[in-house]
DNA sequence: TTATATTTTTAGACTAATCTAAAAATATAA
DNA sequence: TTATATTTTTAGATTAGTCTAAAAATATAA
């Protein structure tokens, strides 16, 4: 059975909610997420459930089943691979590229997903450093931490941002933080959580909510 | 008002009907385009009709208004830079390309379709032969002939195809015969209009239906 | 020019996806 | 452990796009 445009959304966003909060995800939460009300995520899942994408509990919550959640990880191999496409072959920024994906994703051709990913070199991650699942599904996540978990003194490489929206990007942008950056953490502020951080020969103070968005390597 | 993907897909069938058979187009020969009812189309005319993108009387038919004109144009613009894409890039053979194309057309991004055509290299035919709209939907038409016209003992280049099912392309393969390939009207049969073709070395009898979906030029 | 055939429109119904408002279930707090 | 708050579901509507069946308009042919 097909999925919908809209059926391929609620997957994604189950899975995004189920990486980050556990496998069992509210209705609530999902509402958010795609931008609707409780009641309509409501029948959404039991259509979903009907479908063996998910199983669903009334008043419990749904979680993603294996053909669910294989789905979901090829809409997000399509977005991402679409990602590099725009940024790699069309100079499209960072901060540009998400909304043509959310569009992309959902075209439906597997010999233009494979072409696409041989096209460009079978990349690794996408232009915001987040892993592109294989043709199985199969994610290599590489162990990354949290800006705001660093330590003084040490050096690190930007691998990735969290928030991808145009605003938070063109901030990184700004102070020419991209995906490969070295970053030296110079000073925490115990206080607000701020942090002291030499780009380069620059040295930039960053709020608590700017470095839980950035993630970072050692070296 | 944004158009949705079903009001592109009649406006692209109106826009396609009205250039072979005249201005104003019948709610049937919409319907058989779109492989809907007639009572459906009306339903549709009426709406496109609110939204100025076509004259419509009742009883009398559809005319595209300038509006119309211009979102049609702009799809099949999309929609054949994507089949050069494809072919060209993404190793999609001639007869592979129309499907995807149909879903890709829908792609909302003047940003990308700009782009997309200067990585392409600003093609002027898609792989099929068909002109391609500029960006401002100026259509460049090249003096094409029918190969059921062309005179015996004459060179011809072909230039384009009008059916591009994948039936009668992979026909088309199978005799080598592409955009660019040179053909020699050896002979023509008057009793059932068929034709011996030369092509390269070898000579071919082609029916009536074969030589009125081959575009050719003189040369 | 009247009868018949064809085309087109209207009427009413269906599915997918959404909403608001109300009811039911679950969680929390006195 | 009963009352209150929160979450979730149900009920009933709405919009886009489609359908079938019937009615109306137009075209064709005797
Ligand atoms: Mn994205
Ligand atoms: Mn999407
Ligand atoms: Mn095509
Ligand atoms: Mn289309």
């Amino acid at each position: 059975m097909a999925t919908t445009l809209t059926e391929e959304n609620y997957l994604k966003a189950i899975y995004h909610i189920s990486h980050t909060y556990g496998d069992v995800v509210s209705t609530n939460a999902i509402a958010e997420k795609v931008d609707a009300k409780a009641s309509s995520v409501t029948d959404m899942l039991k259509k979903l459930a009907d479908k063996q994408l998910l199983d669903y509990i009334k008043y419990k919550g749904a979680s993603l089943t294996e053909k669910g959640r294989k789905t979901a990880i090829d809409i997000i191999r399509k977005h991402r691979l679409w990602e590099v496409f725009l940024v790699e072959k069309l100079k499209f920024s960072w901060d540009e590229v998400h909304e043509v994906a959310e569009q992309l994703e959902h075209i439906k051709s597997p010999k233009l997903t494979k072409e696409l990913d041989a096209f460009l070199g079978f990349p690794k991650h996408d232009p915001h450093g987040d892993p592109i699942p294989n043709a199985d599904g199969y994610i290599h996540r590489t162990n990354k931490i949290m800006l705001s978990h660093a330590e003084v003194g040490k050096t690190y490489t930007c691998v990735g941002v969290i928030d991808s929206s145009s605003e938070f990007l063109k901030y990184l942008d700004k102070h020419h933080i991209g995906i490969g950056t070295k970053l030296v953490v110079v000073e925490k502020e115990a206080f607000d959580q701020s942090m002291l951080i030499k780009i380069a020969s620059k040295t930039v103070a960053m709020s608590k909510a700017i470095t839980t968005n950035i993630y970072i390597k050692e070296q």
